[in-house]
DNA sequence: TAAAATCTTGACAAAAAAGTCTACATTACT
DNA sequence: AGTAATGTAGACTTTTTTGTCAAGATTTTA
């Protein structure tokens, strides 16, 4: 449950490109600015851009810009085109179907109880990441935590407000 | 941001063991339910014994039990001992400085940013995750997502009610 | 005591992820 | 046109994670 490298300095070098006030980003600019070698911030400047948060110009005097403003950029959607969600439906019963489900329907209790929890997980985490966008990140250096919390009580308050006065009443 | 192999896998196990009814669950039958090779839960079994959640008695009608009861185990602490934390304060300065902080103060800017997000992250999930035992996921299978939503709407607001009213402005 | 069933441990093998290298394509500047 | 600075792509190497194997220790049962 950890974070990957690709997602950590995926993000950080898609933060220099957004920081960038000089037009555009070149590939050694943000190795150097993050202590990471050239080939391998290309490598992952790649992903982002093939995942559609980047433009890149070749040539002399080119390098890396955001594809759409900063305040359109959710971090969920980033961290989803660097790695992988906590639970990915396609694969999931078929990698972890065990002994109890030889049908193909999947009987397996104790899997589809973890699979609802990763789901349900991933949804709520998945859901708050992507109310805090890039520009937040660099905007609202300071007050993260507090802006992190603020979007999870959102999230978690938005489908169904009644659970509000539930809330209130213990 | 996946769930590591050791983190599912040994989750598993562990409500095999919480669910056997007959006294020890022993390993070739936790690894027949599950459809995973003896040795490989034997592994597992191991690490979730180290980390204390697991009794184990050796010989013929040996096997595994809980080293205490399922109400008294959270999610939270189970999912340390299988894998890692989304966010490592040991070391993660040290191996994410970039150039920026090279007088072992941390001043990379964007660096700081996203070890509070994680920070912040890796809190509101632990502390929802360890609200949910493994009785719950064993009694209430079914209304697993609701369980956790209430529970994540408990631990965002257990610190500071106030945002509660905050909320209910919007 | 012998045999069978179990857990324990560390070395090993296989697969996946992380990171590097090389050859090349594009553009700007002179 | 030539050169230097840039991004692109795929093969490759290294490291980490996953999973297996083999030898041994413990307990029960006959």
């Amino acid at each position: 449950m950890k974070i990957s490298a690709q997602e950590e300095y995926g993000l950080r070098c898609l933060l220099r490109v957004a920081k960038s006030e000089s037009g555009a980003a070149s590939l050694p600019e943000i190795a150097t600015a993050e202590g990471l070698s050239v080939a391998y911030v290309g490598k992952l400047m790649a992903v982002l851009r093939h995942g559609g948060v980047l433009d890149s110009v070749r040539g002399r005097s080119g390098g890396y810009t955001l594809a759409k403003p900063a305040e359109e950029i959710g971090l969920g959607s980033i961290l989803l085109i660097l790695g992988e969600p906590l639970f990915d439906e396609t694969d999931y019963c078929k990698k972890h179907a065990g002994t109890e489900a030889p049908n193909g329907v999947c009987t397996n209790r104790s899997g589809c109880t973890l699979k609802s929890l990763w789901q349900t997980l991933e949804h709520w985490m998945r859901k708050t990441l992507d109310q805090i966008t890039l520009a937040d990140l660099i905007q609202n250096e300071g007050q993260l935590p507090e802006l992190l919390r603020e979007r999870l009580a959102a999230a978690v308050f938005a489908d169904e407000p009644q659970l509000l006065t539930l809330n209130v009443v213990r």
